[in-house]
DNA sequence: AATTTCTTGTAGTGATTGTTACAAGACGGG
DNA sequence: CCCGTCTTGTAACAATCACTACAAGAAATT
């Protein structure tokens, strides 16, 4: 075996023309950093489950002799490895790609998560929660011209989960006919980073003037709109781009469909299910 | 063995209490961090220069049962070393809230972009940038139904970037309209994960029978659509929750999004300018 | 110098491994 | 719908492995 190439870049270049049971494998593998591949075959394949010869195929596919053969390849390659000092661990990629965006885009979107995680108060965390998941509550999502997809996924979710969940159009025409329905028992959800819409801060103040309550998601700068909401997450947002980065929004928005998904999980059971009977009478596009 | 003493320094300390061969042996493993350790006792001993046996007697003085139970201590302590710094999310000190939500969801968030990340060829990403770049091809994107955020956001993006984007609808009962459009020249962006809906393998068929190229994002067992699709990319996204999290999607969108963006600089400068100013045109909520 | 203790390797074993051949099953094309 | 191709696992095999028993040699003790 030549070698020299990294295995996982061998894998994930042959990754098109692998079969299932060995995609499955090279999953794997992938997974820590080949550290798999240097147990027995019959463990590897337990691991994986996938049968020994499927390991040996792929083995071949990437052109080894067989499973020794690889297995002293990742050897050699970890080896390799280790004699490096720690602090360039991170960089085992090849160095023509240490610069590349993506590489530079997960260092920026893992330290803004990492603050915006700092900065989060677990307790508005939990009583956010509450509060989405209070079905005597009627909730409305609203976004900007760039977090509308954010107010889209977190109301896809939260509809599902439970009912009186409205996502506001973003044509502000047709906002006062919703402001209608806000009222004490409304929780208003509301995406703002820059450049903050007046239209935005408009509403709100609207809505607080009904009673509704205000949820805000924002960005470090803050909002105008902060000081209307009565629970606040505040999100870093900047990346190597022209655009701001809304991953560590969605984090927040995941979390908490997570968390009030669990505490509706009861009631929302049902409505699941009634939901999946629903789409699958409806299926007009088959077959 | 549990040991979750190091075996370097297992070995260190117990230096004293060594015979000659062993300590040779001991030599040849503290040299390269033990991976020496996980070739077959033969080899071990050949190169140590040193007999099976003694290589056994070393594994049971160091408190192992035999050389495979040293074996698995080796490859797990090197396995917990190579796992990749790089966006690992530190879950803060504080640690009576150590297992709340949050913590373990960025955890598993983590962990789902490293292996994301690993997972991700970059000449595809370069080549999908690349093709998305490129306007004399027309953009149709689609999802199902939750990843149509998704696609929602990366054509938020792109549709101001550069003209020719297009949203497909997700009642496909107007799909056969938007089929009309798609030829040689267009690229189709699939947004796929489980349960992988039909529906979405159908279009991609006729898109490609068309002579579309498509665009894949997929979750870690791969949609059907694979096969059709000339760029593919595969994230994880299992969390601790009944949902799955489209993070490591996100992720990949976002980086696209800012290479899509640096090569369309040029062109897309004065787009946006345009735009702002329809924008401003088009206040009607305003105070 | 003789005896004991300790160290180490050799040779042989049973167990496990990696491999192959084959057959059942999934899949796509006509 | 059937046929051929591709995929995958089962079962049997040979090779290699980890390990034991034993004995030769070195070192230490008397």
């Amino acid at each position: 075996m030549d070698a020299t190439r990294l295995i996982r870049d061998l894998l994930r270049e042959k990754q098109a023309e692998l079969t299932a049971a060995e995609r499955k494998l090279s999953a794997v593998l992938l997974d820590d950093s080949m550290v798999a591949g240097l147990q027995s075959i019959t463990r590897l394949a337990e691991r994986a489950e996938v049968s020994s010869p499927t390991i040996i195929r792929l083995a071949r596919k990437l052109g080894f002799d067989g499973y020794p053969d690889l297995q002293d390849a990742i050897r050699e390659e970890i080896a390799e490895r280790m004699k490096r000092p720690l602090a360039k661990l991170e960089t085992t990629a090849r160095d023509d790609q240490r610069d590349h965006i993506v590489s530079r885009f997960a260092e920026a979107v893992s330290s803004n998560i990492n603050r915006t995680l700092d900065r989060l108060d677990f307790a508005t965390f939990d009583e956010t929660a509450a509060l989405l998941s209070d079905q005597s509550r009627r909730l409305h999502l609203l976004g900007g011209r760039i977090t509308r997809s954010n107010a889209h996924y977190f109301f896809n979710h939260l509809q599902i989960i439970r009912p009186g969940v409205h996502l506001l159009d973003n044509s502000s025409s047709v906002w006062p006919q919703a402001l209608l329905d806000m009222g004490e028992s409304s929780t208003l959800v509301i995406f703002d980073i820059r450049r903050y819409e007046r239209e935005l801060e408009k509403l709100a103040n609207l809505a607080v003037s009904q009673g509704a309550n205000i949820v805000l998601f924002t960005d470090a700068w803050g909002s105008p709109i902060e000081r209307r909401a009565t629970h606040v997450f505040r999100a870093m947002v900047e990346v190597p781009s022209s655009w701001d980065s809304t991953l560590a929004i969605n984090f927040l928005i995941e979390a908490l469909v997570a968390e009030v998904q669990s505490r509706c999980s009861a009631s929302s059971a049902e409505r699941i299910g009634a939901l999946e009977d629903m789409i699958g009478a409806s299926r007009i596009f088959r077959s």
